[in-house]
DNA sequence: CTAAATGCAAACGATTTGCAGCCCC
DNA sequence: GGGGCTGCAAATCGTTTGCATTTAG
């Protein structure tokens, strides 16, 4: 018989956990540690990216991917969709209402089980509709990126 | 004035293009670059990720992302969703009947200007599902994975 | 001829992991 | 006080990129 493993809650699953609630932001693995930092600062990235997966190994938050590379994390858990700015890169929660439920049925009877289903939305957000502001992808901050090759071949 | 680009036909797009025509399976640039090689022993992975790059620039096949971090590449343009076995991890072409539209006009209203949705759908396939064959995620095929750490420390 | 594309290998960015010490239960 | 968790740094994985060279048009 395999011995139990007993989680335990440690300050930084505490201040991570807390980090997330309620954010709509959709924050990054790196925008987490950046911000869970200002707390404790001695915590790692090694020890974020490892709560962040034991919270969804636990069900209290989401992990989503929107066409990126990077994960993005939502703590919302209720049925809801993404709307992703192709112009500043912002993932909203927004809500579109099927008029009846999508048929799933023909896909049943094909014989898939369906167990999640979601739905995301490209195109322009109402910040980066309104004239004016020309606004590109924000993401991507920081210093102005002295790294540059070293070799000298 | 600036030149103009004249991209060029070169065998190695030749062969990638047909390589991907017609394949529904969802393939990585790496599966790609298997495939491609028995036919261009000496084609390089970072041509494959330029030429495949081209193509959707282009416009030919489109670039996904189904929660993984590797992309996976599609030459079917048409409008359909994508089933994704969380068994097996196979993604499947699909296409899910909207019984009426859905109801994107809140959005609008609220600014949004809308220029594509996808609908992801997971569960369990066909295959999967039937009893028998406990069946887990193929990926990741290849040699026992030798790779271990080297460091002696 | 000449600019675009290739092969190669190093670099990159995001994430994971081995390990020794720390500290929650 | 023992096993889970941490910080650290190195490793891994998928992808990109600089450069010298080849090649399509």
């Amino acid at each position: 018989m395999e011995r139990a493993i007993r989680p335990r809650t440690t300050p930084q699953l505490t201040v991570i956990s807390t980090a997330i609630q309620g954010d709509h932001s959709h924050p990054s693995a790196e925008d987490i540690y950046l911000r869970v930092r200002k707390v404790l600062p001695r915590i790692s990235l090694g020890t974020v990216y490892r709560t962040l997966q034991r919270l969804v190994r636990e069900g209290t938050i989401q992990m989503l991917f929107f066409g990126e590379r990077t994960a993005r994390y939502d703590p919302t858990l209720e049925e809801h969709d993404h709307f992703i700015c192709q112009q500043c890169g912002r993932v909203e929660d927004v809500r579109v209402e099927r008029e009846q439920q999508m048929d799933f049925a023909s896909l049943v009877r094909a014989g898939f089980t369906i167990a999640a289903h979601s739905l995301a939305i490209r195109g322009v957000c109402q910040l980066c509709g309104r004239p004016g502001e020309p606004r590109r992808r924000p993401r991507r901050t920081g210093p102005p990126v002295p790294t540059k090759r070293e070799r000298t071949h």
